[in-house]
DNA sequence: AACATCGTACCGAAATACGGCACATAAAGC
DNA sequence: GCTTTATGTGCCGTATTTCGGTACGATGTT
């Protein structure tokens, strides 16, 4: 089915280019014209791309996309499962607590419950980061086969490269001895994504023990006494074994 | 490009059904298994879904809808202009922030800043609710064409008849005279979504006066008193101008 | 006013999507 | 344990569709 695998890269290349129109597209794919206008007619004949504000020679993505997306991060009632709990860890710690979820070697933020402090830190909704330096990410990988690790961290050195991010020097022995550690405590921290942020996390699991999403307390930096650490270890392992819990 | 279509359709249809196999598709969707299963085969090449949890019988979607799903919302650094003027609303009111968009006859939660208050409402993000009855769906239908307003009400009260919710009472003459005076005022408020909740909302709108989004201020009934509702009404007025601005 | 660029329409040749059928494997029923 | 039902997968000939080169009209640029 090439046609629909061309249609997907039109849709995807839209997205990263709207509001767009046919010959730019066009150049960009290194396709004919005509396919690619094919292509933007069936997308829009399905109602997942529109003329963008009234022109008809612009294109942009309807909310078709993000219908799905709510439903791919859903796994099975997650954010109904966890945010009661995550409200818990917000009032016994004061902090700011997130929800995230993998996506290849990034970590996508779905929930976030604020700080109720005046000095905190604001991530975007919806936001990426990449999954070796974050205490979510890293908690994550920690409860995967190693394989899988490997095959993430070759995907996260690439996409670094590019994007010209943080974990390059990190080889993988090292992170893997970390990762042990992690898997052992049931817990992850980190001080090298925000500056002056520290984070602690610790990964939701499945019955497969498959990791589904992880939770994370960020605070700055000046309120991360070691006692503070300590709390913040001992609430997230419960917190997530509660969580796992009420998904069952 | 009859294929196009199919795929698109199987593919929604995995979303709402997921985890979910050929078979159950195939009936779900009156269409022959091969067809199907083609369509499977060419959405798991381009990596749209994949096997559930290891299962090679059971296929669910992946992370690939909600990267476009971040810029189907992402109308040209939407999220970055509304941030830090929701911030400062924030401080100002001392309340929750709302930040959604519509979809149809919805409206979706895309950010949230909540209250420091210890009473306050949590709604879960990327949450939807009907546009009939909340500040931000009101605030941006009042800036529409008629045309609009009148297609959006039908499938409103349409999607409402089947989703049991609370608008159908409402007259459409009734609610054009409400949505003129929204207009004027520039500003919309309603008590009747969430009980206990009264709500404040304004359109953000582009040059061309179309509404882009909304945002809003969620307040316990206890706390709205009259100074605040007036104090509310002003403030995002304000405030919406102002992200207005910084969108271009 | 001449030109460049863009979106749209047409068309013949060839690729490939189509769906019925069959087989193999796994659950369910007796 | 054996039969029966359901499910995932592979095959194949026909004909429906896609494919991309080319051409035309509209838009706006120098």
């Amino acid at each position: 089915m090439n046609s629909v695998r061309k249609a997907l890269v039109v849709l995807e290349t839209v997205a990263d280019l709207q509001p767009v129109g046919v010959s730019e597209l066009a150049v960009h794919l290194k396709q004919p014209k005509s396919s690619v206008q094919r292509a933007l007619e069936t997308l829009h004949e399905a109602a997942w791309i529109r003329p963008a504000s009234g022109e008809r020679t612009r294109w942009e993505l309807t909310f078709r996309a993000s219908r799905l997306a709510r439903k791919a991060g859903n796994h099975f009632g997650l954010r109904e499962a966890a945010l009661p709990v995550m409200e818990q860890l917000r009032r016994e710690t004061g902090e700011t607590i997130h929800l995230a979820v993998l996506d290849e070697s990034e970590i996508v933020l779905i929930e976030r419950l604020e700080s109720p402090h005046a000095v905190r830190h604001v991530e975007p909704l919806g936001g990426r980061a990449p999954v070796l330096v974050t205490a979510t990410g890293k908690a994550m990988l920690a409860q995967m086969p190693e394989a899988d690790i490997e095959r993430i961290y070759g995907e996260a050195v690439k996409a670094d490269s590019q994007a010209s991010a943080v974990s390059a020097a990190l080889p993988l022995g090292e992170l893997l001895v970390e990762l042990r550690g992690i898997a052992s405590r049931g817990y992850a921290t980190t001080a090298s994504w925000r500056d002056g942020v520290f984070a602690t996390g610790a990964a939701i699991s499945g019955p497969d023990r498959r990791p589904i999403a992880a939770i994370s307390i960020s605070t700055p930096a000046a309120r991360a006494t070691a006692e503070a650490r300590t709390a913040h270890a001992e609430l997230i392992v419960a917190a997530v074994s509660q969580i796992a819990e009420h998904l069952n």
